[in-house]
DNA sequence: CCACTAATGTACGAACCGGTACGTTAGTTA
DNA sequence: TAACTAACGTACCGGTTCGTACATTAGTGG
């Protein structure tokens, strides 16, 4: 935490272990979100950074624990934009559709956590069982949902057998699927499910389908 | 294709090139679903039969060939599956719920199938793209939506603008999801969404979400 | 400006792992 | 039963890859 405080921006390449641990993380996730935990090469982060393969060992550890920060830090910066999000000023139903159509947004933009939490699921999430920091049940989205499902109750025009992780689950798993799955889901089917011209259909289409579960009779 | 026909059932080790391939394709299955294909071992899976890694070379070429192989015949044997369903005697509405719980209790019980497609995934669809066997744009599956959505439309209770393929995905999504990030998910909210418990609730869940949707108005 | 330490670079080792050369055996057929 | 081939086993190679021993330099405090 000792920050650099050279004369006009010192802007490079002086000695600086701050700059050369993000540099390394920086460019380990997306080596590991390109290639998965085996498929990534210690030897190729290290050549994609200024600096050589024994400062990997000399901050990190290994590899492994570098794969573990760069996950750690994805969720850590997921979790920061969620806590932007306000929607006490709109209605219970047009609050759960911006919800929705905020995430939608979040993961077209961040295919890379994407891929890091398909990795993770593949090795059936070892690594951030170990990381109690990030074992938040009420996280802002989870939080949100709550209040607004409350609401929406209290009004009588949503449904009373489902609660905000189910709601949540159901937009995620959406939201997830249309960017995780896209190359299997478009060579099968024949449909780009990230075309931009069908875009906002989609977006639309989880709002509403979200708005038009709650409010059917339960 | 020359079937073994000795007398008594042989039933083991003497030479049988079907039954030697079968059981490397089987054990390679488990193996690759298992650790993903880099994380994946050809001595491993050779050790996990009752041959040698050479059968593997000589009956596959490769490593790569015998994973793609793999993901192959897992999808050959849904879409084998997917074939089974009718649905012809029910009402649009009731058949869509029908649809949808016959592929929520397929993902569930195929978590392999789950994994190699997740897998496929991270690796951008570079080998099943190479398999045009497996490019059907016409899945028993959407076969069926397409019916049962024309059916729904045309007597006036089914919105307009969602396809076949748009419920697909609504469902596939949502199963998918629930089997392939039951890790993350699990540790992240504490809630395991594989519960036995909870198993009913999210399979009513899905039907009432999917024939929300499509009766409310578009 | 000197000594000390944090930061960095180089070169290399050892295990792993996909793949293969080469030899052997079982079953088939003339 | 001899000859032939499909099926199988053994032993090994060569490149890759994670990790480290060791040397060096930049910056800092006295």
């Amino acid at each position: 935490m000792k920050a650099s405080r050279a004369p006009s921006e010192p802007s490079d390449r002086r000695r600086d272990a701050e700059r050369t641990r993000a540099e390394i993380l920086a460019v380990a996730t997306a080596e590991f979100a390109d290639r998965g935990y085996d498929g990534a090469r210690v030897d190729e982060i290290a050549d994609r950074t200024r600096t050589t393969k024994r400062m990997i060992y000399y901050y990190f550890g290994g590899k492994k624990q570098l794969y573990v920060e760069a996950l750690e830090q994805a969720y850590a910066r997921i979790r920061a934009a969620e806590q932007q999000v306000s929607v006490d000023h709109l209605e219970p139903a047009a609050a759960i559709r911006r919800l929705a159509e905020v995430t939608f947004d979040h993961h077209e933009a961040n295919p890379d956590f994407i891929r890091l939490v398909s990795i993770e699921n593949i090795h059936r999430g070892e690594h951030i069982a170990r990381l109690p920091d990030l074992i938040d049940l009420n996280t802002p989205a989870v939080r949100l949902l709550t209040d607004l499902l409350r609401r929406g109750q209290e009004q009588g025009v949503f449904r009373t057998d489902v609660d905000a992780v189910d709601v949540h689950l159901t937009i995620s798993a959406f939201c997830f699927f249309r960017v995780a799955n896209q190359y299997t889901f478009g060579t099968i089917f024949g449909r780009d499910l990230l075309d931009p011209d069908r875009r906002e259909h989609y977006r639309t289409m989880l709002g509403d389908m979200v708005v038009a579960h709650l409010t059917a009779v339960g």
